[in-house]
DNA sequence: CACAGATTGGTTTTT
DNA sequence: CCAATCTGTG
């Protein structure tokens, strides 16, 4: 693999500094740059079993896997590779014990929203509970306050609106969120990380002995390391830290990163050095160029200007359509021309600013006949039915497993939140001898159906997949009432029991499914199929097409509506606008579209409302080539159709 | 009383 | 488009 001199000197550092950081505008080769140190390391002599590489998404771990695969073979998969949360887990399913963490259940989000609505709904007196936040916002502080390594109280008092009042019943209810976790026994994300990093400050021994492990660890997308991950790297940090990064790409700050981390590098560890790579290997200039403009116009400087290696091309195209059904028909036409000239379906990425936006595009693509996969948001594995039958797994296995319980009870018929809740309050205070499906019989008389659940998960965890199947042929018609589209969900279980048959542990299946419910089935997709990507932009730091179209980048998506008034979360929207526009090699394609309601559409240009501000208002018109289709017609600015605008009202 | 279906209101991003 | 609340029925 070849490495530009900058490259290489990153590569092969050998210097006095222990610790490196590379910062380092999109597309300048970090990624490569990682991957050649792995192998320069290897080559030196450093056994691979000592090398750990860490990064954000699993996508991202899988991806290096595959990528230095190719160069060392097999000895690659010796490397310790993944998340921050796979690795902090690994480690303690490991030695649980000194974790003090037998027996626990890994919960997903899902989960962790409904304990805080069970507990919120407890909690939260009639009078208020309308304007009391909901349970995924209740999550949302909770996560970022333990991601920052802030106390809830401070978070909520300096960063939020919220009353005294309503502040000091948050606190309640998070207190109590804790409780009923450790006494279910029940780890959430931020627990997995914050158990970790408590355990390992608090145990120095331990922490030696684990950073011991390893004589380098790799980091990937430094920015976004919050400051809980920042505590664990400090602990690990008897070995040598490599770690890569550009500021202009944070996007996580919702997650508790702040960019300003990466620049207090060497002031927080000792013995560091700050390399730096300046040319840009992915694209053509004339897309350099807008994302250059973006960031010029922003108030922070970033001291970032992307030049290519690659030269000169076509500008990147702007487009306008009336609504977001033409844009969608229309990128699906444009995919379909591209495929009939002879481009495969996978060089071609539609980036989308939230799941949601994407829903339209998609409506198009299957009308179309193009393949894609979707990446991002709530994966269809994810989905209701998914997980109903992995909560009878759980429940089967573990009459502790309160949330389980409750969402397995209620796909029934006939049984709500109090049926529920009483069956589980059975549960919890029946002696672990005695048999639970004949506690649940008791209280369930003549649900013979329920009970049978339960019967065959245990008689088959041996074999998940089995297991799986079966379950799924039990409540099929259950779900045959309780959702539509049945037979497309259908074919989702059966995926999930093809998964499955790799596991001989049920609750190990379950485990690793949900740390990661996405990529095993993806990574299977790419790799067979040729696909177009549907992507979010946050899912896609780090990917990269030859053709990426930006969907709806229009004044309420970029900046999103949620961010306006926050200064600083309107800057991330400007960051986030600007990875989208950095993936693209070869072509872009930026389209917005009018009917948006929050968007007003005025003459052929687009006019922020309420003076709301709009990454592309004062776009110079020279750095795209600017098309506007479906608006009456061809009929451009000035129309004297405007004049008509006044008596809208008549 | 407990559940099921209808209504309403606020809509990001991920491990 | 989903989640929480409201309202009608067994
Ligand atoms: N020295 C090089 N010679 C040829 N191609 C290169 C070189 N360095 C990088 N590239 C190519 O440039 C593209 C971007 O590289 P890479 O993904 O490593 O960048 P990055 O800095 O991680 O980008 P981002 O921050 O946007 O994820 C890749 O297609 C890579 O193959």
């Amino acid at each position: 693999m070849e490495l530009n001199q900058e490259q290489t000197q990153a590569a092969h550092y050998s210097g006095d500094a222990k610790h490196l950081l590379i910062l380092a505008g999109a597309g300048t080769g970090k990624t490569r740059t990682i991957i050649g140190r792995v192998i320069f390391l290897v080559q030196s002599g450093v056994p691979a079993q000592r090398l750990l590489m860490l990064t954000f998404t699993r996508r991202a771990a899988k991806e290096m896997l595959a990528r230095l695969e190719k160069d060392l073979g097999q000895i690659a998969h010796t490397i310790t590779c993944g998340t921050f949360h796979h690795f902090c887990l690994q480690v303690m399913r490991r030695i649980p014990k000194a974790f003090q963490l037998e027996n626990s259940t890994i919960i997903d989000r899902d989960d962790a929203q409904s304990l805080l609505q069970l507990i919120r709904g407890d909690q939260v007196r009639k009078e208020i509970k309308k304007e009391f936040p909901r349970a995924a916002t209740l999550l949302n502080y909770i996560s970022y306050a333990k991601n920052s390594c802030l106390a809830l109280e401070t978070y909520l008092y300096q960063f939020t609106e919220l009353s005294e009042e309503f502040i000091e019943l948050t606190l309640a209810i998070s207190t109590e969120y804790e409780n009923r976790k450790r006494n279910r026994q029940y780890l959430d994300y931020d627990d997995i990380l914050h158990l970790f990093c408590k355990t390992l400050e608090a145990k120095p021994e331990l922490a030696a002995k684990i950073a011991g492990l390893f004589q380098h660890i790799l980091v990937d997308e430094m920015q976004d390391t919050n400051p809980l991950q920042w505590r664990i790297l400090q602990q690990l940090s008897s070995a040598r830290l490599f770690c890569v990064g550009d500021d202009a790409q944070s996007i996580y700050a919702f997650r508790g990163a702040d960019f300003k981390n990466v620049h207090a590098f060497s002031e927080r560890l000792e013995h560091s050095a700050v390399l730096k790579l300046q040319e840009n290997y992915r694209s053509t200039q004339p897309i350099l160029d807008i994302a250059n403009w973006l960031l010029d116009e922003s108030h922070i400087d970033y001291n970032k200007r992307l030049v290519a290696v690659r030269g000169h091309a076509d500008k990147p195209v702007l487009i306008d359509f009336e609504s977001k059904h033409d844009e969608a028909a229309w990128i699906a036409a444009d995919l379909l021309e591209r495929h009939e000239g002879g481009a495969p379906w996978h060089q071609h990425m539609v980036l989308v600013r939230s799941a949601w936006s994407a829903k339209v595009l998609e409506g198009a693509l299957i009308d179309a006949g193009i393949p894609y996969q979707f990446i991002g948001g709530t994966s269809l594995l994810e989905a209701a039915h998914v997980k109903d039958v992995l909560s009878l797994c759980r429940a089967a296995m573990n009459r502790r497993d309160e949330l389980a319980w409750i969402r397995y009870l209620k796909c029934w018929p006939k049984i709500g939140d109090i049926t529920a809740s009483k069956t589980v309050a059975a549960l919890l205070a029946s002696d672990p001898a005695e048999d639970i499906k004949e506690v649940v019989r008791a209280q369930l008389k003549k649900r013979d159906d329920i009970i049978k659940g339960i019967e065959i998960i245990q008689n088959n965890h041996g074999t998940p997949s089995q297991a799986i199947r079966l379950a799924t042929e039990h409540m099929a018609t259950v779900f045959h009432h309780k959702y539509d589209r049945w037979e497309s969900r259908l074919s989702d279980l059966r995926l999930l029991a093809d998964l499955a048959s790799r596991y001989k542990d049920l609750l190990g299946f379950v485990e690793t499914y949900t740390l990661d419910p996405v990529s095993n089935s993806q990574a299977e997709k790419t790799e067979t199929e040729d696909a177009v990507t549907v992507i979010t932009v946050h899912s896609a730091k780090g990917t990269e097409a030859p053709v990426c179209y930006c969907l709806g980048v229009q004044p309420g998506t970029y900046p999103h509506m949620r961010s306006l008034g926050d200064l600083d979360a309107e800057e991330e929207e400007r960051r986030v606008l600007y990875v989208a526009l950095t993936r693209a090699q070869d072509e872009l394609i930026i389209t917005r579209a009018g009917d948006d309601s929050r968007t007003l559409f005025h003459g052929g240009s687009f006019v922020q409302s309420a003076g709301s501000p709009y990454f592309l208002e004062y776009l110079p018109p020279d750095l795209v080539e600017h098309r506007q289709y479906g608006y009456g017609l061809g009929m451009a600015n000035n129309s004297i159709l405007d004049e008509l605008l006044a008596f809208d009202d008549i």
